[in-house]
DNA sequence: CCATTAAACAGACATTTGTCTGGTAGGTCA
DNA sequence: TGACCTACCAGACAAATGTCTGTTTAATGG
């Protein structure tokens, strides 16, 4: 093997230039190689090249900033030319406590505006109607920014039993409480706050009509 | 005034941009030229430096397809990288006829994802509480796809008396009737057809939590 | 040991591309 | 009319950029 880690460097160079393309444009050959600090042209080239033959990337011969991304390969986990726009994963159906490992194989992407980039957000499909008051119907689609301090009357996705559900938090003296918003619903009166998990923070509801 | 009508050129030029910078990179100062049949460099460069004077592009002097977008912009009305991602136009509170022009000045711009590139689509803020029953609040955000053939059932926009309203459509025999979906409300009787102007199809409905 | 390979280095060349200077045509306005 | 403006044309130069040839180093495998 070569004197560096095969592919080590390689994945970091595709790294880059996604995320120059995210800036508004790709880099040059030469901005590769001096943002690796390579001092000769070519080894930022050949990376290029080999990400080109492994379908990483495409290029346009003899065309400045010729290097692309792959059909396809933009609307996953950012978006080029967008910065104020992110795409969250939607981790499906909330089931035990399955959810903070559902990241790595999220069941599609939902584009997010107006949240603040360090946000960590992610979706999920609502089941039940214990929020149709709220305006939460079944299957719909609800952005989460996952945080655990949550104020009063905020709607949140908390784990309770394995379970996570939506609901509406009600912070009480010594418990807490969660409240549909369905009167066939009844709260749920927790006396210890180790019984609950506050995933995070509904913060957008979303819901297409086919 | 000169030989070609003021600024006509000037917006193709910045629509041709957006497009580029939406299919990866933004284009040459001869890639412009050439696209307009220009015979001379300069009359690119003079349309491009025009919008960086106005405010409409930024560039990166000295070097290789340096306009851009700037910030803020990016998002409006492409998504450069992600072809199944469309920016639609927020045309704000629905009044008297003018939302067919009101095109031209937009709120603000929703990520869409899913709909048909085809498709037009703009997006309107709710007022009112008839949708209540339909999980739509006041407030809440619609994608609506403009156009006028509808189906028995679904939640449209329609134009009564110049006033636009959200609201669920039944066909009965000779007649329209636009029903709300609270108990408060009643159903809009419509003789003649002629009356109500259908601007489209609620295809999404969306609630930001803040 | 030697051939092979991947990675990086060195230097150069040709094309692409941004930029500059100057000129022409048609229109407005004082 | 003449000053002035916008749009466009013509030609050229210099910087940025893609691409090529050859060399060196280190690790691998027969």
């Amino acid at each position: 093997m070569p004197a560096t880690p095969p592919g080590q460097t390689r994945r970091q160079v595709h790294a880059y230039v996604r995320e120059r393309i995210a800036e508004g444009a790709p880099p040059t050959v030469r901005e590769v190689q001096h943002h690796f600090g390579f001092k000769a042209v070519q080894s930022a080239r050949q990376h290029l090249e080999a990400l080109v033959q492994e379908g990483a990337l495409t290029k346009e011969p003899g065309r400045a900033r010729g290097y692309r991304l792959p059909p396809g390969e933009g609307s996953a986990g950012f978006l080029p030319g967008a910065p104020d726009l992110r795409m969250v994963p939607l981790l499906g159906r909330v089931q035990a406590g399955a959810l903070t490992e559902a990241i790595e194989d999220p069941q599609g992407y939902v584009p997010v505006e107006g949240q603040p980039a360090d946000a960590n957000l992610f979706a999920l499909t609502v089941r039940g109607e214990s929020m149709l008051g709220a305006g939460i119907l079944p299957g719909d689609t609800v952005v989460v920014r996952r945080q655990h301090a949550v104020r009063n009357g905020e709607i949140v996705v908390a784990q309770v039993a394995g379970e996570a559900t939506v609901k509406r938090l009600r912070l009480k003296r010594g418990h807490v409480e969660l409240h549909p918003e369905n009167a066939l619903f009844k709260p749920i009166v927790l006396d210890g706050r180790d019984e609950v998990n506050i995933l995070g923070r509904v913060v957008e509801v979303r819901r297409c009509l086919t």
